[in-house]
DNA sequence: AGCACGCCGACT
DNA sequence: GTCGGCGTGCTC
């Protein structure tokens, strides 16, 4: 029926628009407006798609590229707030930066897509006015004067309060709406989020913390674009500080979004929250339910949900008036999203907030060194608080030597950190030892033949998960019962786990320490909030002695009680040599150590490590920063890598090896030349097969002032590669596997 | 993302 | 001989 207007000459009469479905293609699709329907960028609408309905946004004119004639009308616009001018430059400017399809992101921010429809409606009944029973020719029951009698006292309630309190069924109310008796009334479903308490005062800061919090509220009165950095040692109170500019952007009716790392273990985070705020913020990530979400979804789209505490997805939410972002932890490689749309959600931010000009908060005790050039270039600025707060005290930090002062065979507490360890505990206080590696031994292997488990999947090892009894991938999740012989030489009882995981340790550790409460914490038993509180409560009351953990023990927790803690492998994280090995390890182990000594006692930090001269280990032992930073940066300078440089990789997979290399031959074969470029490749990822797919990798290093994305567009426009073969782009790579 | 079209293994 | 596997390509 569209043909045949634009037959007659409508043609040229009729309004297109372009819109956006959260789909991964090119681009909008040019659509018809229907005559009569007042359609506006930004509002959220149904469209034909195929042979499906779906929905999207509203993006702009048309772009007038397709044929008209296969242009089809929109069905209609959805029941919600149309997504601000801002929401919509951000969604561009990210699909420009990542080099994804815009809708692609959208997506991230659609992803619960009954939140649309219109919301289901509530009602609440009451008695009719000025109608009594007498008046009228109905039977009054006694179920009906149950009703009756129960709405007298409590006008204007819903339905399931009724029936509960009377025992009557849901026909006899309606009979009485019916007879005219009883009135229904439809109301705005009530708001699920609270608006904050903004009358509970400022708790007790420091003198540091006050300085810092005031500068923070100025920036939020300013409401002009801003990053500034809260650079704090471990303890320092961080949070009290931007919980003032949180509360003075509420102040002025702004929303305000945080983003913290793995947000499912912050328990302890949020309990700080309710006590400052007075109510529970709305939360956003991928644990949140089905219901949860679609409300808050709307709730941020109208504005009802003045604070949201997400993942780095709560970035792509349609804010109806954001005005401050804080991300606290702000070096954490959670922040990168590394499937999809692959971005840093810390940029993103800062970007968010210069499209909706306002301030972005970074926080953390290890700045990444990008945010630290950043401030050094002026572009960010800075607050420092260089204090513990309260009577508490940096640990200190002491280097065991693992190659003089030996553990055991098959043992991994050297004899001074177990000598540690009983003062720890004589003393009535708390010890952890850290270890960040999941299973029991990350490589077995039969002493037979040699032969070693490997994931079918992937180029890695098989980790001896000994408490399920299983080989596990941690890559893939490939799981393989343990066999009681070698599958390669058929030889029994020979296969040998290689070196240590946490449950490894528990057990040497209950073997060394009998009388001890002793517990293993991985994301494998402290699975969500609830377990990370109930720990917190376990550790608070004293019911654990000795902790033995991975990296989610480095996460911000206060443990006042706990004086010492145990790294077994300090040069774990070290070793592999890519880019951010030494940053990340400074950072995972400044934070591990942080959570020494955080009461009123000292705490000590021990490091076992086979290689004491490394320039890390001495860092941390020396507690000097600045130095770390300065000598990583003129490493990082004298290879041109970030920050210095911009990093780019290119990931070239597909399920056929050969098909892989073809491609990947053919794409190096065309690889951009020119000043400041720099193309290292093809090159097999250092996991080559994952997940069943094989992978070969591309790094482009070039100057700051090179446009990458632009580099890589014309590069890949340059050659034609088979649809079997995936080629993924990641600007400003975190992770090189 | 769906959904259809299109070529190779195990069934009546 | 078909039924159906998912690999590939399109949707304004």
């Amino acid at each position: 029926m569209c043909a045949a207007k634009a037959i007659t000459g409508n043609l040229f009469e009729r309004r297109t628009v372009s819109v956006l479905p959260p789909l991964p293609l090119a681009g909008p699709y040019d659509y018809v407006v229907p005559e009569g329907l007042d359609i506006e960028p930004g509002d959220f609408v149904e469209i034909p798609l195929g042979r499906q309905t779906q929905r999207g946004v509203v993006w702009g004119e048309a772009k007038g590229d397709v044929d008209p004639a296969k242009l089809r009308e929109i069905y209609g616009v959805l029941p919600v707030p149309p997504m601000g001018a801002v929401a919509r430059k951000f969604i561009d400017w990210v699909s420009a930066y990542t080099l994804s399809p815009q809708g692609a992101v959208l997506r991230m921010g659609m992803s619960v897509s009954d939140a649309l429809d219109a919301p289901k409606p509530v009602f609440r009944f009451g008695l009719a006015r000025g109608i009594t029973e007498s008046d009228h020719n109905v039977r009054i029951t006694p179920a009906r004067k149950r009703i009756l009698g129960f709405l007298r006292d409590h006008p204007f309630i819903d339905q399931a309060d009724i029936l509960r309190e009377t025992g009557t069924g849901a026909s006899v109310l309606k009979g009485l709406v019916d007879a005219g008796l009883v009135k229904r009334e439809q109301v705005a479903p009530p708001s699920p989020f609270s608006p904050p308490d903004l009358t509970i005062g400022r708790p007790h800061l420091s003198d540091d913390q006050e300085k810092a919090a005031d500068f923070l509220c100025e920036k939020v009165a300013a409401n002009r674009f801003s990053t500034i950095l809260i650079d704090g040692v471990t303890g320092s109170g961080k949070t009290e500080v931007y919980f003032e500019a949180v509360r003075a952007a509420l102040a002025s009716g702004q929303q305000v979004m945080v983003l913290l790392p793995e947000i499912a273990l912050s328990a302890q985070w949020l309990q700080r929250f309710r006590v400052r705020f007075g109510v529970e913020p709305a939360l956003w990530h991928s644990e949140v339910g089905q219901a949860r979400r679609r409300e808050t979804w709307r709730a941020v789209a109208d504005g009802g949900a003045q604070l949201v505490v997400g993942a780095r997805s709560a970035l792509f939410l349609p804010y109806k008036n954001l005005g401050l972002i804080v991300v606290d932890e702000e070096h954490e490689h959670a922040f990168k999203q590394e499937d999809g749309v692959i971005y840093h959600a810390r940029d993103m931010a800062v970007a968010r907030g210069h499209l909706g000009g306002f301030p972005v908060v970074l926080a953390s005790a290890t700045p990444s060194l990008e945010t630290l050039a950043n401030v050094d270039a002026g572009r960010y600025e800075r607050v420092v608080l260089g204090q513990r707060h309260g009577v508490a005290v940096l640990p200190s930090v002491e280097i065991v030597d693992i190659r003089v002062d030996k553990p055991e065979r098959q043992r991994w507490i050297t004899p001074t950190l177990h000598k540690r360890l009983l003062e720890t505990f004589a003393a009535g206080e708390q010890a952890m030892l850290f270890l960040n590696r999941r299973g029991y031994a990350p490589l077995t292997l039969c002493r037979a033949c040699g032969h070693r488990f490997q994931c079918p999947n992937c180029t890695a090892w098989l980790v001896e998960h000994r408490a399920w009894g299983k080989l596990q991938c941690h890559h893939c999740g490939y799981n393989a019962k343990i066999p009681d012989t070698c599958p390669a030489c058929g030889a029994e009882e020979k296969l040998a786990p290689c070196g240590p995981g946490v449950e490894r340790l528990y057990e040497e550790a209950i073997q060394t320490f009998p009388d001890l409460k002793i517990e293993v914490a991985t994301s494998d038993n402290i699975a969500g909030p609830k377990a990370a509180a109930a720990l917190v409560d376990r550790v608070h009351n004293h019911e654990v002695d000795l902790l033995i953990g991975t990296q989610i023990l480095a996460k911000g927790y206060h443990f006042p009680m706990l004086t010492l803690v145990g790294v077994i492998d300090a040069d774990l994280g070290l070793a592999g040599g890519d880019l951010r090995a030494a940053e990340r390890s400074y950072q995972l182990l400044t934070q591990v150590a942080g959570r020494a000594g955080r009461g009123e006692r000292p705490g000590t930090v021990l490091l076992q490590t086979a290689d004491p001269t490394n320039r890390v280990i001495k860092a941390i032992a020396a507690g000097d920063r600045d130095a770390f930073d300065q000598v990583e940066l003129s490493e990082r300078m004298k290879y041109g890598m970030p920050p210095h440089g911009r990093l780019a990789a290119l990931i070239i997979s597909g399920k056929k090896e050969n098909e892989v290399d073809e491609a990947a031959w053919r794409i190096g074969r065309v690889a951009p030349r020119g000043d400041g470029i720099v193309v290292l490749g093809p090159a097999p990822a250092p996991l080559s097969l994952l997940r069943g797919r094989f992978r070969r990798r591309f790094l482009l290093r070039t100057d700051k002032s090179v446009k990458v994305q632009a580099v890589i567009q014309e590069w890949l426009a340059r050659v034609k590669t088979p649809g079997s073969v995936r080629v993924q782009i990641d600007i400003d790579p975190y992770s090189f596997m």
